[in-house]
DNA sequence: CAGGATCCCTTAGGATACTG
DNA sequence: CAGTATCCTAAGGGATCCTG
């Protein structure tokens, strides 16, 4: 299994990325930053400091473990700041450090883009699928993407 | 398994991204955006539109396998036009489309914050893994993250 | 409450071989 | 050359149970 590290390697070595610099520190931060949750966390920590739990309850989704880890990966970046206090009832509070608040002009630009071009890629995506398979129409499921789900009514059950 | 349906749906549903829209759309975006090659591809292809094979000698670590089911995602979004000429050694070329390098300033200011603060981003990690575990030493391998892996000789074999 | 420890399953993605 | 088809592994991530 040398070869998957040699891959790596070359991954990072090469000089292909959004140029600037070699690369591979962008490859890296991306790497770093576009796991399932990373960015949810440090966009709902944008929003004020918070506690484990309520963390949770921001983010839908999210496992516990997740949480866990990926504030710990958070932590250990530099970019959110871990609070324990020692009260009888654990309290630990999570909070954006300035880099990591650093990072939300750049990761709005991206969501700005989204926002932007959503339209465009639905319309590309139903363009292709209508062409490439016409019969085959079970062309639903093939990624969730960027339909929004048809807000049926926003109130949780 | 209705369970894991259900926990996307959540995180799709949700709006706790980055604020600006409900944050399904960037959450799309970034799940598209964000798997190992997606970005390498559209930075590369700024370069200029490229062949298939050209474009695997510009991306190191990249299987063909990968490239071109990365290559049709892209495609079927809108981001890449594909070209096929009917010569009798086929060949095809990629090239970003418009909505593809629109892409590319967004995808820049993350770049730009990764090279600015990739040396805070190793301090703190250093930091950490030597005030948390000072003798379990083992902590590189812990993940290739950012660091450069000390451009030996920038010369391939 | 805030997590650590386990178990387990799905999936991204690499290796390899084959075709038009 | 530009893929397609298979097979297979590593790892990301969910569910659960347990503790200070």
């Amino acid at each position: 299994m040398a070869r998957a590290q040699a891959r790596e390697q070359a991954r990072y070595e090469h000089t292909c990325m959004i140029r600037g610099d070699g690369g591979r520190t962008v490859r890296a931060v991306l790497d770093r930053i576009c796991d399932k949750w990373t960015m949810l966390i440090v966009a709902t920590l944008d929003q004020g400091r918070m506690r484990f739990t309520e963390l949770q309850r921001h983010i839908p989704g999210i496992s516990q473990r997740m949480l866990t880890l990926t504030l710990r990966n958070l932590e250990r970046d530099g970019l959110v700041s871990r609070t324990a206090y020692a009260e009888v009832p654990p309290r630990v509070e999570y909070e954006l450090s300035p880099l990591g608040k650093s990072l939300i002009p750049p990761a709005l630009a991206l969501a700005g883009w989204a926002i932007e071009h959503n339209a465009e890629i639905l319309a590309s995506r139903a363009a292709y699928g209508a062409k490439e398979s016409p019969d085959k129409e079970q062309s639903d499921k093939e990624r969730p993407a960027v339909e929004q789900p048809a807000e049926e009514s926003a109130q949780q059950p």
